[in-house]
RNA sequence: GGGGCUGUGGUCUAGUCUGGUAUGAUUGCAGGUUUGGGACUUGCCGACCCCGGUUCAAAUCCGGGCAGCCCCA
């Protein structure tokens, strides 16, 4: 390890604002992960993985409800159906992992390990689509991919393998697949919001920055500590372009044979990532109640004459709050003040002291993880409190999350304040036209910063405004920054 | 993509320059005293990133690899 000799105590010794150091602490002190024996690959701990089977589970309700069907497709794709669609391959090649060998024998085709599966679902959507009845189809899967990047890794937010949702959807005609982004972002929204506490820019990719072999992408960017965008969950339009060189099509209603219009969307594992950058603090995890594995931790703090009685208290006070996840450390090897300390390094976002005075006064203490208040609090109306104050703590990091997202973006109408926008580590909010030539002359004077992407209302919202690079008539106002 | 730094018990670390029995802390395990913000104590377990070279002898020197971190694009 670098030699950083406060590395060896137990809580984060790194402020927020040396994020790679921070950030890294917090991911290995709190026991999230861990580096394994695989470059860029880690190993998801308890905590972490539970989080991410939370995400799942929000999303994947809210998908089966819309009548969604999850499916499995193989982690193998052979190189021949792999290549189908020039654009998409293109994209892709550099980073994909190929299996060559079975034992000591050489494949005779090889095969690569799904970095995305288009290209293999599609294979087979060709066969299952036969006429307009067949349609919709909306399918999804959960599972693994591998994009063997060589930008160096970072724990959730950069793995060459991570896991996903990928949906792949087939429709009739193309109002009826462009009509599924409202519900598919809006689902992506509502978990991101109201369970990660994660509020977004949400808009349109540009022509350069969208998915390869799409026609169109809408992505959700999160503003992290550092000042840099990163992207979460998106949506593509494929339009016909996947139709075609799979081969999907359809009889329509007049016996008409039509290509389908398909929809690809993914939420990734990176946005746990996301979340434990934005939330935590000096003392390490700081989690939403909502997607806490456990949301409450109980320490009694035992004395030897007082014992039995905390102890009673404390059990009542576990059984009075079954409903929520809570957890009571009986641990007898470390005392109240190391326990305090370690649940703060985890997150857990409720403390619940027990004492002798508890006891006496037929309280306990309640302390809120995300502001390190305390409050005591009478033991019949506990269970009514808690709840309340779990809200609070759900509804105090939104907020708090809205407000750094809000201040972290700045209008600039010229490419010196754009410039001056993104050195001070904000997204510029800039009039743009739609010329490749001028975003890639805009990353080049911002100093590396891209069009992040461009808000529903960003055309109308341009009217009157000129473009900061070329100066002509701008057609969209966009998100600009330096991105992860 | 470019540059820099670092790999020693589970974790952190001394030792590397100047080759010779590997330092200490912490965790863990067993016991005792403790417990309202990281307790104390006794005993025990446990390590030189990998491959090759130089040498009587390599954690240390040389070459190559792998891994992690930081900075810049």
């Amino acid at each position: 390890m670098a030699g950083r000799q406060e590395k060896d105590e137990k809580g984060v010794t790194a402020e927020k604002d040396e994020f790679s150091e921070w950030f890294t602490q917090i991911m290995l002190k709190a026991d999230l992960a861990d580096y394994t024996a695989v470059s860029g690959c880690i190993a998801f701990r308890p905590t972490s993985y539970a989080i991410w089977e939370k995400i799942r589970d929000e999303v994947d309700k809210r998908f089966k409800k819309e009548g969604i069907k999850n499916v499995y497709f193989p982690l193998f794709i052979p190189e021949k159906v792999l290549s189908k669609e020039a654009e998409h391959v293109e994209g892709f090649t550099p980073e994909v992992a190929w299996v060559t060998h079975a034992g000591e024998s050489k494949l005779k085709e090889r095969l690569a390990i799904r970095p995305t599966s288009e290209t293999i679902m599609y294979d087979s959507f060709s066969k299952w689509i036969r006429s307009w009845r067949d349609l919709p189809m909306r399918l999804n899967q959960w599972n693994n991919v591998v994009r063997w990047e060589f930008k160096h890794p970072v724990p959730f937010l950069r793995t060459r393998e991570f896991l996903w949702n990928e949906g792949h959807t087939v429709f009739a005609s193309k109002e009826e697949a462009e009509a599924e982004m409202d519900f598919v972002i809006g689902t992506y929204d509502d978990v991101c919001r109201n369970f990660l506490a994660l509020p977004s820019l949400i808009g349109r990719k540009s022509d350069k920055e969208k998915f390869a072999g799409a026609e169109y992408t809408v992505s959700m960017e999160f503003l992290m500590p550092h000042g840099k965008a990163i992207q979460g969950p998106d949506f593509h339009h494929d339009g016909q372009i996947f139709a075609k060189a799979y081969d999907i099509t359809f009889l329509n209603e007049e016996g008409k044979k039509e290509y389908a219009y398909q929809n690809t969307f993914a939420i990734t594992t990176r946005m746990l990532g996301v979340m434990f950058a934005i939330h935590s603090d000096k003392n390490g995890l700081v989690l939403p109640p909502r997607i806490a594995p456990t949301q409450a931790v109980i320490v009694p703090i035992l004395f030897d004459d007082s014992r039995d009685e905390v102890l009673t208290l404390a059990r009542d006070v576990e059984e009075k709050l079954s409903k929520f996840e809570v957890l009571l450390d009986l641990r007898e090897e470390h005392k109240p003040g190391y326990k305090f300390n370690e649940w703060e390094l985890k997150g857990v976002p409720l403390r619940i002291e027990v004492g002798p005075k508890d006891v006496e006064r037929k309280e306990v203490v309640l302390v809120r993880r995300d502001t390190g208040k305390k409050e005591a609090v009478k033991v019949r109306s506990l269970a009514a409190k808690v709840e309340r104050m779990l809200e609070e703590i759900q509804e105090s990091l939104l907020e708090k999350a809205e407000k750094f997202l809000r201040a972290g973006v700045v209008e600039a109408k010229d490419l010196l304040s754009v410039e001056k926008v993104i050195r001070s580590k904000k997204i510029a909010f800039v009039p743009l036209c739609r010329g490749v030539e001028c975003e890639d002359m805009l990353k080049y004077k911002s100093g590396g910063a891209k069009v992040l992407n461009i808000p529903f209302d960003g055309e109308k919202r341009a009217k009157g405004k000129t473009c900061v690079v070329c100066g002509k008539k701008a057609d969209y106002l966009a998100y600009v920054g330096k991105s992860y």
